[in-house]
DNA sequence: ATATCGGATGTTATATGTTATCATGCTTCT
DNA sequence: AGAAGCATGATAACATATAACATCCGATAT
């Protein structure tokens, strides 16, 4: 086999656009005020042709590869990234009441947990942070439970 | 209804022992080097007469309830806490080559994510901080992969 | 002792979440 | 046209978690 290599037009990287399915998934998780499951999106594309969990985990996969989602690990769903930035250290504050999440950076914390790890000699490539709590808006008041999950669901 | 309290004899706490089935997942988890799925543990508690998830789902409930296990929520799974101290705020370093998982604590980044929350009015009740990387002894070494999950698992 | 209550367990069935596998069609390069 | 690469579709299997209802047992209360 010669030709090692082609001239290749330009690119370096991934620049492939997105397929139409990522890209309405994409929009589903930034319209919806709260995580979404895969079944969740599952169920709102149903009327759209998408009929099998494969396909909306695909799209997800690609969607966090490119920075541009993310993965709640304490709930088993999935937002968009509001200021995609490709980064492996990011935080969530989960309000358990009305169910928001808030994407916040500290560079502090991620200092701190670097220290931590390499203290003892670990190497961290990627951390999970998610607080569970109540956000500003449902503190103080509404210490009586809704459980987040089922507030505001599928109709 | 009158008598509002009899003396009642010395308690204060939740001091109801443990049921012989917490007894026994609360060994099973401190003997295994790696974080085991209530899967796992119904496997190996099989031959001993447990044989429904319920079971063991119930008595990994109250020994979290009582601080004595852990849930790993990036990996589905379940370890015991090695230093039972009732907290809500610990940090696991998780080796995803060998899957070995240590539980660390520092008080810093306590602080810290403390204070990133309270500074966006948010009230944090539990936090989950999963480090995933790799282990001392398996830094520098072993960058090929074995995924963890599957290595040493059912044979 | 008898009634009662709560916790733990058993049993069955089901919900939810995730992945493997194979088939198909499309775009790009040769 | 043929080959390679990749996105999608379809079906099924697997993994994880809970609902609902019944029974059992030890501790209190009457
Ligand atoms: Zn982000
Ligand atoms: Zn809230
Ligand atoms: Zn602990
Ligand atoms: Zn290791």
């Amino acid at each position: 086999m010669p030709q090692p290599r082609p001239p290749l037009p330009a690119l370096a990287a991934p620049a492939r656009p997105l397929s139409a399915t990522q890209v309405r998934i994409l929009d589903l998780l930034s319209q919806a005020q709260r995580p979404l499951s895969a079944y969740d999106l599952l169920g709102k594309l149903r009327s759209e042709g998408v009929n099998a969990p494969p396909t909306v985990y695909r799209a997800l996969e690609r969607l966090m590869r490119e920075g541009l989602a993310h993965r709640i690990e304490s709930l088993n769903a999935f937002i968009a990234c509001n200021m995609p930035h490709h980064h492996d250290l990011a935080a969530f504050a989960i309000c358990d009441h009305c169910g928001t999440v808030a994407e916040v950076r500290d560079t502090d914390v991620e200092a701190r947990l670097g220290h931590v790890a390499a203290r003892s000699g670990f190497h961290v490539t990627k951390a999970t942070v998610e607080l569970h709590g109540h956000c500003a808006a449902c503190s103080g008041k509404a210490h009586g439970h809704a459980s987040a999950r089922e507030t505001g669901h599928t109709p």
